[in-house]
DNA sequence: AACGATATCGATAATTTTTATCATTAACTC
DNA sequence: GAGTTAATGATAAAAATTATCGATATCGTT
């Protein structure tokens, strides 16, 4: 899976002629060594403590290359801090979010899919994308 | 409707103990002649326009003022801008965005939330709000 | 392996959006 | 009307992201 996404970056950085360097060798090391959601100042801390040397621009900018080869989602939740998850090629899921703990559960619903299809249709559009999240509180934080 | 709208606020206003200032009157006043979407500058602008003295932060301020009171909402959507919208108590809508024009429609449908519901209450969750957009091409942003 | 062109880097300034601070002003109570 | 204090407006500060730019590293070509 990790060897895979590399090679995908990798085919990427050839096809857009973009150079291979050290930093992001090592910040995609990283972040596919993460899970889910991870912030880009978090990020940024992980691969500081590997290399000292590295700028935080760095890590912004190849974050969003990693996003423009398929690689990763960005997702800003209710809270605005953005952050970046793995991206499964030909998957795609949801979120379901505790306003109390800040978990998130992940899920995936073809009903909802096709209802959102038919709505886009109603109106003449195609979708590209979409984003829903819902937010309440786990059993935990109910107490 | 506005009327209405105003009292509410007011009823707020009184139950909370906050005072009644010319600004807020204002604010409201502008902020329920507008339609749709908008966003804090453009509405502060449309403010100074009638009273130049007001400042920006009062802005800011009395619009999340609007949103406790249950008169406005706030969306926050794909381009990071953060946007109010009237509020019709009881009623609900999600919205579909042209990613072209940036046009929005909204729309409700039961059976998504219904759904929602399920999926949230599989997982133990009780849900209290969520957000669904819809990111596509309308029909003119097609050609 | 050295060269040359230039993509990329890191440091930092600049932007953008929103919030905090605080002295002054204006509502409300009596 | 006077006193109390919430609210305001100007501005500083914070937080997140992007732009700038000189130095450096990569890579195709010698
Ligand atoms: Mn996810
Ligand atoms: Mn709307
Ligand atoms: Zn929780
Ligand atoms: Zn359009």
């Amino acid at each position: 899976m990790i060897r895979e996404k590399k090679r995908i970056f990798s085919a990427f950085a050839d096809m857009k002629g973009l150079r291979a360097t050290r930093q992001r060798d090592l910040i995609l090391d990283v972040f596919l060594s993460t899970h889910q959601h991870i912030s880009v100042e978090e990020l940024y801390l992980k691969v500081k403590a590997a290399n000292r040397g590295i700028g935080q621009a760095t890590v912004y900018r190849t974050l969003k290359l990693f996003v423009e080869a398929g690689l990763a989602r960005e997702i800003v939740l209710h809270d605005g801090q953005t952050r970046y998850e793995h991206l499964v090629a030909g998957e795609h899921h949801d979120h379901l979010i505790c306003t109390g703990c800040n978990s998130i559960i992940e899920f995936e619903n073809e009903a909802i899919e096709e209802l959102q299809r038919e709505i886009a249709a109603r109106h003449g559009f195609v979708i590209k994308s979409h984003k829903l999240e819902l937010y309440g509180l786990c059993p935990s934080c109910r107490n």
